[in-house]
DNA sequence: CAAAATTAAATTGCGCACAATTAAATTGGC
DNA sequence: GCCAATTTAATTGTGCGCAATTTAATTTTG
């Protein structure tokens, strides 16, 4: 302890962040345990609700995700009906991702988890937006260097 | 997509949080790489240079991390020559954590890490302080429920 | 004191996250 | 048209992260 530019965990910045992430993602689990999806695969589940028919790489860049992550992660939401896989036939590399039936069902089962997650989190909202402008402020200096 | 109260990526606000926590450890690697250590296991190392001696439970704590993560993590550690796990003699049950002689000579390597963060981030400090405030209380208000 | 309850860590099992590599399809250059 | 380069997913391997269970030690209780 003698350097006194030793790291603290309480300088850091990053360790919050770290925190808040996972314990925000453990307040949906209960919900999303009804649904029988993890969080990942409830991001994953939003992009296609608003929009089916995108491809593996899309996903990942919406996301910032890798094959190596979503691939099986997809296999799985697959095999539990929400969605189907399919290779473009004017392009087999590409697979295209569409919603299944359970996964449209899941939607609307899945409204209701936003309202629960913010009274649960019991802050005001214009907090919460300004959290997220400062966050995505600092994402985009991150990416564009 | 008929009905409005679908939850949608672009109005999460754990999504910005679990990218820019991810993106953030990611500017930690490549100089973690260089001491043969991950973002976690830099997380305890921190806790210890602070000073030594805890136990499992009490490096859970700091951390919001159970045995089932700390104990292969711990064992890696101490397999590398960075800690010592040791049993306690009044309490076998208790696992106490210390630094060994390569985690202490990591301890000056580290010094330079915060610096370089900094400088990768090009963000001011006021900015990062008031983002951890904001983030830190919001926490507060999770744990206490 | 002995049985029950509690506590601490370890173990098991599953699902990310990511680097590195591989396999297959397509594109571009000559 | 053919070969090299590129692109897209999939695969492999390692390390979290967490729920659930197990094991062992200690404490509490009757």
């Amino acid at each position: 302890m003698e350097n006194p530019k030793t790291p603290k965990l309480e300088n850091q910045i990053c360790f919050p962040l770290y925190v808040i992430a996972k314990e925000i993602t453990g307040l949906y689990r209960p919900f999303l345990d009804e649904l029988d999806i993890t969080y990942p695969q409830y991001l994953v589940m939003m992009i296609l609700w608003d929009g089916d028919g995108l491809t593996v790489t899309h996903i990942g860049e919406k996301l910032f995700l890798d094959s190596g992550t979503l691939t099986p992660l997809l296999k799985r939401l697959e095999s539990k009906g929400f969605i189907i896989r399919k290779r473009k036939k004017e392009d087999e590399r590409v697979v295209e991702v569409f919603l299944d039936e359970a996964g449209k069902e899941l939607q609307q089962k899945a409204c209701e988890i936003p309202g629960k997650i913010q009274e649960r989190l019991g802050i005001q909202p214009e907090e919460l937006l300004h959290l997220k402008d400062t966050v995505l402020k600092i994402l985009n200096k991150i990416e564009h260097k």
